[in-house]
DNA sequence: CGCATTTGACCCGCGC
DNA sequence: GCGCGGGTCAAATGCG
C-alpha cells in the first residue's frame, strides 16, 4: 500500500519540443501519494532540477502520511543513481553536474528550452536495425542523442507503480548493478504517446520508490483522474 | 482470445 | 577493440 494523500497534482511542461503538443497537453499528474512540489522557480534553472525538500509553503499542507521525501529531477540516469546511492537521508538541494556521458540528456532539455532545433533532424533520421521504434529518437547526426526531459521523484511506498492517472504497460525489467531490486520500464499505453517511466527501489531503503518520467503525455490522463485534475488547486497550475 | 507481463537477447554508448 | 551496463525488443507466457 502506498501512502494515501488524495491530492492530485498536475505538472505542466512548457518547453518546446519536437513533438507538436497542444498547449494544454503534456501534464504530469503525479501519484496520489505525492504530497509536495518542487519550489517555485525551479523551472528557471536549466541545469538543475533536483529537489528533495518539501517547500516550506507546502510542508504544512502535507498530510501526515509516511511520505518522507520527494525528489524531482531531470537528471540523467547515472547522475540520479549517483545521487540516490550517495545517500538520500538528507533533505538538501541536490547538486547535479553535467557529465560527458550524459550530454545527450542535458542537451535535449537545454535545446528544447533555449531554441529548439531538434525536430527536423529527428524526424528524418532513418534507421534499419532492430529496436528501431525508440532508437530512432535517440540519434542526431550520429552523435547527439535526443531524449525527452526527465523528472524523477522519490516516494515512500509499498507499491512500485504509483497511480498517476495514466495507463502504463511494462516493457522491460532490468537488474541494476549493486542493487538487489530490479528496475522496471513502463510505457504509456496511449497511442502516439511515447512517455516512459522507470520504477526502481532505493537500495539503501527499499521502502523508497524512485519513479522517473521521460517525455510528455500528448493526451489527458483520460481516466477517473479527470475529475480530480479539474479540482481547483493552487498546485495544479505549477509549471516547470 | 486479447491484452499485459515476463524474460532472454540484442543494441548502443561509454570507459578502459 | 572489447567488455560492461543500461535500455529496449519481442517471443513466450500468464491472466482475466
Amino acid at each position: 500500500m502506498s501512502t494515501t494523500s488524495q491530492t492530485m497534482l498536475n505538472h505542466g511542461l512548457l518547453e518546446d519540443q519536437d513533438d507538436p503538443v497542444p498547449s494544454h497537453m503534456g501534464f504530469f499528474p503525479f501519484p496520489s501519494n505525492l504530497t509536495s512540489l518542487p519550489p517555485l522557480g525551479c523551472h528557471q534553472s536549466r541545469s538543475l532540477k533536483a529537489f528533495s525538500t518539501i517547500p516550506p509553503s507546502l510542508a504544512s499542507d502535507a498530510p501526515s502520511s509516511n511520505f518522507s521525501e520527494t525528489l524531482f529531477s531531470s537528471a540523467p540516469t547515472k547522475q540520479r543513481e549517483d545521487i540516490t546511492s550517495a545517500g538520500c537521508r538528507g533533505s538538501q538541494l541536490l547538486s547535479l553536474n553535467r557529465s560527458s556521458a550524459n550530454l545527450w540528456a542535458w542537451g535535449d532539455v537545454g535545446e528544447s528550452l533555449t531554441g529548439k532545433r531538434v525536430g527536423g533532424d529527428l524526424d528524418h533520421h532513418h534507421h534499419h536495425h532492430l529496436g528501431v521504434s525508440s532508437m530512432k529518437m535517440k540519434k542526431i547526426k550520429g552523435r547527439r542523442k535526443v531524449r525527452e526531459p526527465r523528472f524523477c521523484f522519490k516516494t515512500m511506498s509499498d507499491v512500485d507503480v504509483l497511480d498517476d492517472g495514466y495507463k502504463w504497460r511494462k516493457y522491460g525489467q532490468k537488474v541494476v548493478k549493486n542493487t538487489q531490486h530490479p528496475r522496471s520500464y513502463y510505457r504509456c499505453t496511449q497511442d502516439n504517446c511515447r512517455v516512459k517511466k522507470r520504477v526502481e527501489r532505493l537500495a539503501e531503503d527499499p521502502r523508497m520508490v524512485i519513479t522517473t518520467y521521460e517525455g510528455r503525455h500528448a493526451h489527458s490522463p483520460s481516466q477517473d483522474m479527470e475529475d480530480q485534475s479539474q479540482t481547483p488547486s493552487h498546485l495544479n497550475n505549477f509549471f516547470w
